[in-house]
DNA sequence: CATGAATGAGCTTTCATTCAT
DNA sequence: TATGAATGAAAGCTCATTCAT
């Protein structure tokens, strides 16, 4: 509601105890994963997190904030992740299915931030936050994406804006319906086949060839 | 002290006054779309709707089911200029790059809906209403889908839930997107364009001609 | 609430139907003895009588009115019946035993006109009417009073005021208390009785005879 | 969509804060004496009593809840004083006197408990609570009498419930209408002639000496 | 830090009362 | 007149957020 909220700075410099933190936040996660956001109580998260209100408040500042807080972790180990694992990868292509890759493992391994990102984050929301690490990912995406444009590899029927949509709507539709409907079948198992298909919409069409 | 609370019916058949109905839904679908879903204040409808809170209760029997409400409608309307539009097309791929098109061509023109959609209907709100019209919408692509798989039209590499979810994706994606960029090109516009791209991506690939 | 209220004249000079007004008024006591007078719905009152709430606005103004309305009549015809029992009756004490006997029986043979004065007026309503027939009451049984004061009949230790409250706080209290109670003896019949020890109470006591 | 509604239990025993109560109950008892239960708003009431409105259900439950705790204490307050004056008294009469006294000197002193039992208590509402402290008195009232009937010093002519009507009906009767007519007397320094009038009526009449 | 309350906002409900047909 | 709605007011409830201990 606050967009200038002058709260009491969230946490002070030494970021107060990490145990109490992580039990705050993996409490935090799993109800904001079940539940829409508005129908998750501080009261349940502070009980489930064995802490007291006043601690939450002191770490956080709001019931948003918090929110934020738990995705950030996670998205920050999925950045780390993700340049770990591609380091020495060359080929556009390639680098470009690592990362495919990387996302569908991590978050069928983490339903609960799928789910939280699902089910508590809506889009207008998701751009109040100014700290988030996904910033950090959508721009290293959006580079990929103009070097690839750039090395005439990618289709340019549209503008990278909406090649970088084809990637993250993909995503961002299969992963939470996949869990939804209970993940019949793995997508990380799947990732080439997907990559693939999401390959042939977004590459450089080959020119037919003469003759 | 109470003894026979009957809910207020949320609007008989008769459906009330419709003209006050469309002015509530107006209001409504402007101020959903501009926030939040909670940030929304039942008394800011009824002032901009001209109407009384225990107007918007007789007719809609609480917040949530004035939202669906509004999107039951418009989305109503889609289906039915949907299934006008297919009228007499008969190959596969030109009946989902025309479905497209409708999709496309439809947000485009009403901003509003796709804001609402995409600032106060989370997945999980949206499945909890078993009346949208969407789900006819959904079904009736589903069998669109299921028809191409079997005419071997559509690829086989993945579910058709997936091949739906590259659709679904893609769309629920650049739409939204495209409005929060502030539309600097029009989708509908470059439907072919981007149609074409699904189309790589999800049909058939063609099988490498032998010698 | 309202004082001064300029309500479309509680019905006109013709009265309107008095078939319709006694419906009304007869379910309008019904609920008002069952139940408080702010439990009492008009809804129930107009369905109960078969006639509308148009009807009971346009006939009786406010729902306040309705009560006092319907007491109104009661009273009238007590009031009434009281002149007509005490025609030819001299002795004061003669007097003021009819009086306490006409109450008695008037009220335990309209035990709703009973229920309605304990359940649904209280005091502060009570002294808000202006047009109550019981003004006419306490004002005859203040001359009385006042008759039996100068006549020397009456005791003198408290002012005529007090004399009246012991005579009307017992009737106010015998009346719907032995109600409550369900009855379990008669009041009419133990009238005398009730009177004698009245009268012993408010009588000039006799002076000791001297030797 | 309640799940777990939990009635916020009318405060706990360790009673909240006492000096909140007594400025919630102040305030109340001030509105509740001066207007009719329905007419007083509990918005009032929080604003007199400095208090927020949350806080008045946290504490009391509901309107009905607060208005009895009011009268709770002041009952109780009564019933002790009550028992502290008749220490010591043996003679039936003298008892009785003293209980009479207390009671006109308890409401005269505290005018706005009388004008709240008055205004904002119907018989109807007075039954309906079980925890009311009036139980006691009335219960020791009633052994009273009950005893006095033993003892052949009250009348037989009527039931004790009766006798027990004589006393109340007059006490509720003159001390209200006392202070309606805007105490021009006080009652309490006429208690003993306004005893002995009630004492003729329920003492048991001496017998005529023989001869 | 934890606990327990206090507060403000906003949803929901129930009615008297009024309007339109 | 009867019917069906519309409206305003107030009760009652839930929760984020803040305070005090």
């Amino acid at each position: 509601m606050n967009t200038t909220s002058k709260k009491a700075t969230p946490a002070g410099p030494a970021a107060l105890d990490p145990e109490i933190r992580a039990r705050i936040e993996t409490a935090a996660l799993n109800l904001f994963a079940r539940q829409e956001f508005h129908s998750v109580r501080l009261d349940d998260i502070a009980r489930e997190a064995n802490a007291s209100l006043q601690t939450i408040y002191r770490y956080y500042g709001d019931k948003q904030a918090l929110l934020f807080a738990c995705l950030d972790d996670w998205l920050g180990q999925l950045a780390r992740r993700m340049l770990d694992h591609l380091q020495g990868i060359q080929d556009f292509k390639e680098r470009l299915r690592k990362v495919f890759w990387v996302v569908l493992d991590f978050f069928e391994r983490h339903p609960e931030v799928t789910l939280t990102l699902a089910n508590s984050v809506t889009p207008a929301t998701w751009r109040q936050d100014a700290t988030f690490r996904q910033r950090a990912l959508t721009k290293t995406l959006l580079e990929v994406f103009a070097d690839g444009r750039a090395r005439g590899v990618l289709t340019d029927e549209v503008s990278e804006a909406l090649l970088l949509d084809y990637f993250y709507g993909l995503l961002f539709r299969i992963i939470p319906m996949n869990l939804a409907r209970g993940q019949p079948e793995s997508l990380t198992a799947q990732s080439n086949n997907l990559f693939e298909m999401l390959w042939r919409a977004i590459a450089m069409p080959e020119k037919p060839e003469r003759s």
